[in-house]
RNA sequence: GCGCGCGUGGCGGAAUUGGCAGACGCGCCGGGUUUAGGUCCCGGUGGUGGCAACACCGUGAAGGUUCAAGUCCUUUCGCGCGCACCA
């Protein structure tokens, strides 16, 4: 193993203390509004403090930090905050466990995290910091709630809710994944509950329409968030039940296949199964069929392999279109909470309908004619879904099935039994929680005026210290003596507390308007100093936020948008999703055994080290494999630099204006311009942390090289590029390049240093290497004066002879010229 | 099943609008420094053939467009991700 005492390997541990300390000391983090300068608002997804920083962090935080040390040293006025998502399940399972109260682990937890972070030397404002455990957070979180409840944007409802028996709570749709909760991974059953729900849906159009203005987001995001909110449009058609007085509105993304139902299905749930069958000899079979489907999991529920089952209610409804009677059914394969929660079923052109009706004998109709010898419609192996011309469908036979569409919905509007409809696979957003470590729902019930929100000068509803941890029964407010009695804000009467909580989404859909304005004591944020720091430029965090975190915080931010509050209505105008950190080609974990902890990192090779080799292995937007070879190349590196610095230094004193000598010294001042050139745009564009880094050092290569072979070394150019070098540099590793700065004589910090300019006259002066192709592939090589066009080129080429030698007893059919790169001599 | 993305040396990865494939780093080979090893400095490193100059092949596979294809088009295989009975 290596000694790091020895051979001059730079002191790192001494070095980041210092300047992690003047840093402290200064202040020089602390930001505050500046309308004379162009904002820059930079923000990492804030992290659950759970006590213990990993690797996927110190990526997340390092990419941010690079950014904001770069849009610094470019003049912006940058916010680059940092808070803590710090309600959630894990500290009430320690309460649960070890008996630690959450308030206390959380806390300890963030004190812990925030020593970890210290060391990586991250420019943060801490005097911004915030946390949403916090009552003067939590206070404005349940402020917006109220907000949402008297717009009517926040409803009671009971309805069948996950419920996961482990962790003994309803869980979010997006809560449940394959059917499991997302947590302890056990499969998620049904339960009816009275739950809060937030009216996402009202705002489905719009998420789904402002997409579009998001240039600066990953297509991957916009789609996956596109196919979450599933727009389907298409027609609600009523259908009469014989024998009934109301109607059954259906909803179908096929109106023009109208003509070819033949059943149609209720989902079991559906209020009307009931009132049809009850009384009936079929209300026996019903409700052993409902309640099969009830203690099925909604893995298998879902699941596409699940055969279909149904049952016959003993009922007919009537084709509108052409006054068909069909029989009408339940089954498991319609769900109650999309559409109308009823279907028209068409086998012929529907998969699923097809299976059903194949199963059940009913009969099969075609009504869109594929035109294709090889589908037997008379015979039919399978639905057939696509485009045709219409058959069996009275007056619009021989239409374009697509046509058809049109004509048919505009048919059933004509003649009052439908409308054109636009559905969404966006549901409401449930946010009850039966859990204490969260935002309490600042609701009092009224046994006179029902729902009653709580005064907002009673803000914040503070959580209860007097609750037993027991992670059994209902929400653990339950078991407070002073929690639950309340007096009605309405008529002063007795009433009760809303014992749930908030789902933790909620606190962080808006902290990024706080940290604007963290402090205030007043409002929420005030406008004004959101107005000069909003909307987030740019948002830095993992996939797995794609669909939830962005679409709530989304749909908060236009929610406060609509009501004046927000100033704008996209919270995030570019978002870097960040890959992961892998080792030996797996996710880090600990049942893996595969971790590698970050701590371990510092203590061994210093944070400049750590983020150098973060930001060097991989693009922030993949996944990083690690690499312990790796790392010790950052770190030879950091030492590379050192030493030339170093060694440098004494040649450069006292150095006067740069004067361009030779062309050794044309050289180098090529690459120092080129390595200008190429960071700030990598950095500053597409965040091409990795080719940055290796520009630099194909710079700190060609110094080397310099001090070796240059004649008579240039002082003033050496200076400089000692200069320019520690410059680009810092951003990626702040304190060697802190030290080196001092070193080079400079007393002001680099943090804020003004980036500095290149000259694009220095990149392509003198020659040029022209590539010389015969039919495309490389036959010589030219050197000729740069900036030539292309007349100028093909003069220099033919001037050379090399031409006529290439193209030699062949005809030359033309000659393709691309200044600065190549010719291309085409011959027969 | 549907949708999206990606396949480049031994490895991580480069390659503006199609214009010298393999930058930079890791690893490996050789040389220098050193009593020796390590560190450090210099050089080499896609494959095949050749002493060599050089030639041919080469970006998952097969076709195509083009003077020119890692890049564009078609088909196909493999991997990854997302959604999944959404009517």
């Amino acid at each position: 193993m290596r000694d790091r005492n020895n051979d001059g390997v730079y002191d790192f541990k001494a070095i980041e203390e210092k300047w992690r300390t003047r840093w402290r000391e200064s202040g020089v983090f602390k930001t505050i509004e500046d309308p004379g300068k162009e904002k820059y608002y930079l923000l990492e997804m804030f992290p659950y403090p759970s006590g213990k920083l990993h690797m996927g962090h110190v990526r997340n935080y390092s990419i941010g930090d690079v950014a904001a040390r770069f849009l610094k040293m470019k003049g912006y006025n940058v916010l680059h905050p940092m808070g803590w998502d710090a309600f959630g399940l894990p500290a009430e399972n320690a309460a649960i466990q070890n008996g630690i109260h959450p308030y206390v682990w959380t806390k300890d937890n963030m004190a812990e995290m925030r020593a970890q972070l210290g060391p990586l030397g991250l420019t943060y404002d801490w005097d911004r910091e915030l946390a949403t455990c916090d009552p003067e957070y939590y206070r404005w979180t349940q402020w917006i709630f109220i907000q949402f409840f008297k717009r009517g944007l926040a409803y009671k409802k009971k309805n069948p809710v996950n419920w996961c028996p482990s962790c003994e709570t309803v869980l979010a749709n997006e809560q449940v994944v394959d059917g499991a909760c997302e947590r302890c991974g056990r499969p998620v059953g049904k339960r009816d509950l009275d739950q809060w729900y937030l009216r996402i849906t009202d705002y489905a159009q719009r998420l789904l329409d402002d997409l579009d203005r998001l240039g600066g987001w990953p297509e991957k995001v916009k789609l996956m968030q596109r196919n979450w909110i599933g727009r389907s449009t298409g027609a609600e058609v009523d259908f009469e039940i014989q024998g009934f007085g109301e109607k059954l509105r259906i909803f179908t993304t096929r109106p023009d296949t109208l003509f070819g139902v033949t059943y149609m299905v209720l989902a079991p749930e559906h209020p009307y199964v009931k009132e049809l069958t009850d009384g009936t000899e079929y209300e026996a079979g019903v409700a052993a069929f409902t309640d099969k489907l009830r203690r099925l999991s909604d893995m298998d529920r879902n699941s596409t392999t699940l055969e279909k089952e149904g049952l016959f209610i003993g009922r007919y409804a009537v084709n509108p279109m052409n006054g068909r009677e069909v029989p009408i059914y339940i089954a498991n394969y319609v769900l109650m909470d999309y559409g109308t929660g009823a279907i028209m079923a068409v086998p012929a052109h529907d998969a699923r309908d097809f299976d059903f009706a194949v199963k059940y004998g009913l009969d099969i109709v075609p009504v869109v004619d594929p035109e294709d010898e090889a589908i037997d419609l008379g015979d039919l192996k399978e639905a057939f879904v696509a485009e045709g011309k219409l058959v069996n469908s009275g007056e619009f036979d021989g239409m374009d099935s697509r046509e058809g569409m049109d004509a048919i919905a505009a048919d059933i509007e004509e003649r009052g039994v439908g409308t054109r409809a636009t559905t969404f696979r966006l549901r409401d957003w449930l946010i009850s929680r039966q859990r204490y470590w969260g935002t309490p729902i600042p609701m009092i019930h009224c046994g006179t005026c029902g729902w009653v929100p709580e005064k907002e000068e009673n803000l914040p509803v503070m959580l209860p210290t007097d609750v037993e941890f027991t992670g059994k029964g209902e929400s653990p407010l339950t078991t407070s003596k002073s929690f639950r009695a309340a007096i009605c804000p309405e008529c002063g009467g007795p009433a009760e507390r809303e014992i749930d909580t908030m789902d933790t989404f909620l606190d962080s859909s808006w902290y990024f308007l706080r940290f604007t304005d963290v402090l205030n004591s007043e409002e929420i944020f005030s406008t004004e100093k959101a107005k000069y720091w909003m909307a987030v430029d740019q948002y830095i965090g993992g996939v797995e936020h794609a669909i939830l975190h962005l679409l709530y915080a989304r749909f908060f931010t236009k929610f406060l948008y609509d009501m004046g509050k927000s100033p704008v209505d996209e919270p995030f105008s570019k978002l870097l999703t960040q890959g992961m950190v892998l080792k030996d080609g797996a996710k880090m974990s600990k049942s893996l055994g595969n971790t590698v902890s970050p701590g371990e990192i510092i203590e061994r090779y210093g944070a400049d080290t750590a983020r150098l080799f973060i930001l060097f292995a991989s693009p922030p937007e993949k996944e990083l494999e690690w690499s312990d070879r790796g790392v010790e190349g950052s770190f030879r590196f950091l030492n590379r630099v050192w030493r030339i610095v170093a060694e440098l230094k004494g040649v450069a004193a006292g150095a006067g204006p740069v004067v361009i000598g030779g062309a050794e010294d044309r050289e180098l001042d090529r690459v120092r311009n080129h390595a200008i050139k190429k960071v700030g745009d990598d950095i500053g564009g597409r965040f091409g942390f990795n080719t940055a880094i290796s520009a630099i050092m194909e710079f700190v290569n060609a110094l080397y090289k310099y001090k070796d072979s240059a004649a008579a070394p240039n002082a003033a150019l050496i200076a400089r590029s000692i200069d320019d070098l520690i410059l680009i540099l810092s951003p990626f590793t702040p304190h060697i390049c802190e030290e080196l700065w001092e070193k080079a004589g400079h007393d002001s910090s680099l943090y804020g240093a003004p980036w500095p300019a290149y000259d694009e006259g220095a990149l392509s002066s003198g020659e040029r290497e022209i590539v010389i192709q015969v039919n495309g592939k490389v036959k010589g090589k030219l050197n000729v004066a740069s900036g030539l066009g292309e007349a100028g080129l093909k003069a220099a080429a033919e001037d050379s002879g090399i031409l006529d030698r290439l193209a030699a007893g062949k005809e030359i059919v033309k000659i393709i010229l691309v200044p600065d790169r190549l010719v291309n001599i085409v011959v027969k």
